[in-house]
DNA sequence: TATTGTTATACTCTATAACTATA
DNA sequence: TATAGTTATAGAGTATAACAATA
């Protein structure tokens, strides 16, 4: 449990919105580290395993956690050292594609499921909350 | 840089709101690594600094950075040692309490002003939008 | 030469455990 | 005995650099 609170706030009239978006994504992550822990994966990992709803190459999984190649070695070798995904060769022989096993396929459908029966935002926002915090994270991203 | 990105939202029809906070939450953090990196300090001694608007046992600033208290040590050791604060015992000889220095003030300034300004949450979003995520925040924290 | 993946190494943030001094 | 702080150690997440194989 991470603990991104007091900082600015405590210095500015109210507690900054900032800060109190970081607090709320915290509780999001530990929230997500809860409902994974049956699977007995590592957080990394469970994420990469919710991407493989198709064989990817590592080097697609690395661009879309938007992490280095390196790291996905580490992933996918925990990831294969329990039996949920294989890695195959592609055409272009440099590429190795991961595939899910069987057993990988019925745990990213817990995971998935897990992870969305956790979700606070759908079980504490109603649909027009959410509509308008998804239109404010627009504005914040940059659009 | 973290990238808390795909994951749960490329299986969902739309990027999940949830992993969109995160990522506007990390987008955040960065913003405040990247606005206290003049200081040279790490992020969280500057969040520490920020807090110390007058002088504080180290056991009350774990309680409000909400961390372990062996972790406050190393912090104070980081800021003592740049001459920012002093450890001055206090009436209780158990505690020390940390104090800024001339320098640790003035750096505290500073680092307080380019937080501020680098704050994207101020520059993008109106009061109106400010308002209305506060309001969105405190339903997703659980009141 | 550029790209994919691997290996070894290292860094940041943070916690736990054991300990000292004081209360 | 309970509390404040320190020390040593560890662990999670992640990156960099150097390298092999393939293109």
């Amino acid at each position: 449990m991470e603990g991104y609170d007091s900082c600015v706030e405590d210095v500015t009239p109210t507690r900054s919105l900032a800060v109190r978006l970081i607090q709320a994504a915290e509780q999001l992550k530990a929230d997500f580290a809860t409902s994974i822990a049956p699977s007995g994966l590592s957080v990394p990992a469970a994420r990469a395993l919710l991407m493989l709803d198709e064989p990817l190459p590592m080097r697609t999984l690395s661009d879309r956690l938007a992490c280095n190649q390196s790291y996905i070695t580490r992933i996918a070798d925990e990831l294969e050292s329990q039996g949920l995904v294989k890695r195959e060769p592609g055409k272009d022989r440099r590429m190795q594609i991961l595939t899910l096993t069987p057993s990988g396929d019925r745990t990213r459908a817990a995971v998935l499921s897990a992870a969305l029966t956790g979700d606070r935002v759908q079980q504490r926002l109603s649909a027009a909350d959410q509509k308008a915090l998804g239109r404010l994270l627009g504005r914040l991203s940059g659009d």
